[in-house]
DNA sequence: GCAATGACTGGTA
DNA sequence: TTACCAGCCATTG
């Protein structure tokens, strides 16, 4: 396979990690595309962003954000319902999320 | 094989 | 705070 499909089952090893990832963060807290591509030990930042290009319709994307706690580049809106929802701490102005306080590190204990 | 691209990051101005 | 730059990693033409 040359590339991963939006709309079919069958993710490589890496996506499926990736993926798993971002479904196991909590509501209420975010990680940063570098974070996430150092949990799963593989690429980097780049390959977590074009993954949820592709795959990111199938998780809570919007838990995934940049590490300035801005999230995905023309998801801004949507992202920020959610947060507003799941009552993800924010910066003051409401524009980026607070990542003092929102960085999840992987642990269950928060 | 090389150049361009992308839901990125960190440092400097 | 924003803006610009160089680095990074895999995919694509």
């Amino acid at each position: 396979m040359t590339e991963a499909l939006p709309a079919d089952g069958e993710p490589d090893e890496y996506t499926e990690e990736v993926l798993s990832v971002v479904e196991r963060i909590p509501a209420g807290r975010v990680m940063s595309y570098g974070d996430i591509a150092e949990y799963v030990g593989r690429g980097g930042p780049r390959q977590v962003g074009s993954t949820m290009s592709h795959w990111g319709g199938a998780v809570p994307w919007w838990r995934v954000v940049r590490a300035d706690g801005r999230p995905a580049s023309g998801h801004e809106v949507r992202a920020l319902s959610h947060y507003a929802a799941e009552g993800t701490p924010m910066r003051p102005g409401g524009d980026r999320v607070d990542m003092t306080k929102a960085r999840w590190n992987g642990s269950t204990r928060d």
